[in-house]
DNA sequence: GTTTCGTACCTAACAGAATTAGGCAAGTCC
DNA sequence: GGACTTGCCTAATTCTGTTAGGTACGAAAC
């Protein structure tokens, strides 16, 4: 064995946390397909096949990302709506997506990893529910319509923030900021002027 | 060389059109993400390199899956709105959209595949701006209200969609069937009740 | 009918990624 | 100081993506 290098062979101090947490950033340089063990071995200053005692595989680490983001997102999405209601409620929470993706595309791609059934609903994607129902309270919606309105507004954020962080919009004017707000502003509308036919 | 089996040995006779479209079928069945030119040489009943000579590489081979998968959508979205007007064209677009997706998974997310920003105004990806530009027209949008409408719509199905297939509304209650015609009227009420404040 | 030619397909080889097995040694608990 | 745990290593295996170069099928040219 080669011990010519003790001095700088120090351990590196791994754990499954910093591991994953290694990978969420990874993800966002180089993107969430790119993470892979041997390139986050690299990064770690480690060895490949020692990533292995951290995590069982490659697909349990991108599983771990996709619920560290999700667990992350859910806590922004907790303060930045905290005290606010309404119109005011709807725009922070509807930012805070927005931004998040921005700032941490490759995260945000993980937090549309598929889960299997059992760790979607360990994972924080139960409290995105809940918190995205909490600011419908300003809108006095009953149910059933509560929740048609859940996942409406689950389906504008997700699907507009992909598809602006796809490029979807980057070719075409008005900028999609401008898009953005006046969307807002339109569901804000529509929440308050929900049809309740039924 | 062996021709013991010149019977059987009979050729394929690919093309990079048919490689495509089986790659499409294979993404339908195992999931777009597991396509790989390994096992599409297989279905194929070819050796993996003889693969190369019609497609360049993996990833072109995804893209074009993914194109075949925007212009196929793009066609069905013709057809379905053709004659239409209001809130039955919206209906029918969006229909296309969902039921697309349910039949064919593999092809849908294909279409949501990253691509160049020269392939994407080559690719039919304009035709359904172009689309959904054509139903509004009912609604008397001007601009720019109309392309941030145009936005709002391709957010909410590429959206719901994408959640409905990742099974994000599986396990809950009431159906996404529900919720996507509700969600469809509460549209439609939006559309005509547009908020152009500035 | 033979020659010519393009090309669909093959074999062979290699690089790189994921994964497993087994071993050393660094820190910890008595 | 000895024993135990575990973080990290080396080594080997397998599988996928990819390239290079060759062979034969099918059709068109002569």
């Amino acid at each position: 064995m080669d011990y010519g290098n003790l001095a700088i062979m120090a351990r590196a101090g791994l754990t499954t946390e910093r591991v994953i947490r290694a990978g969420a950033e990874m993800a966002d340089e180089i993107g969430f397909e790119q993470v892979t063990p041997t390139e986050l071995a690299k990064r770690c200053g480690v060895k490949t096949a020692s990533l292995y005692s951290h995590v069982k595989n490659a697909h349990e680490l991108k599983t771990g990302i996709a619920l560290l983001a999700l667990a992350e997102l859910a806590d922004l999405a907790a303060t930045a709506v905290a005290g606010l209601a309404g119109k005011d409620a709807l725009v922070a929470l509807a930012n805070v997506h927005r931004d998040y993706a921005l700032d941490h595309p490759g995260r945000f791609t993980a937090a549309r990893f598929r889960l299997t059934p059992e760790q979607a609903v360990t994972s924080a994607g139960v409290r995105h529910a809940e918190m995205t129902r909490a600011i419908l309270r300003g809108y006095e919606l009953a149910e059933p319509h509560q929740t048609h309105a859940v996942r409406l507004l689950g389906s504008v954020f997700s699907g507009f923030v992909g598809l602006e962080s796809a490029g979807g919009f980057s070719h075409s004017t008005p900028g999609s900021q401008e898009s953005w707000t006046e969307i807002l502003d339109a569901l804000d509308v529509l929440l308050r002027a929900w049809p309740r036919t039924k």
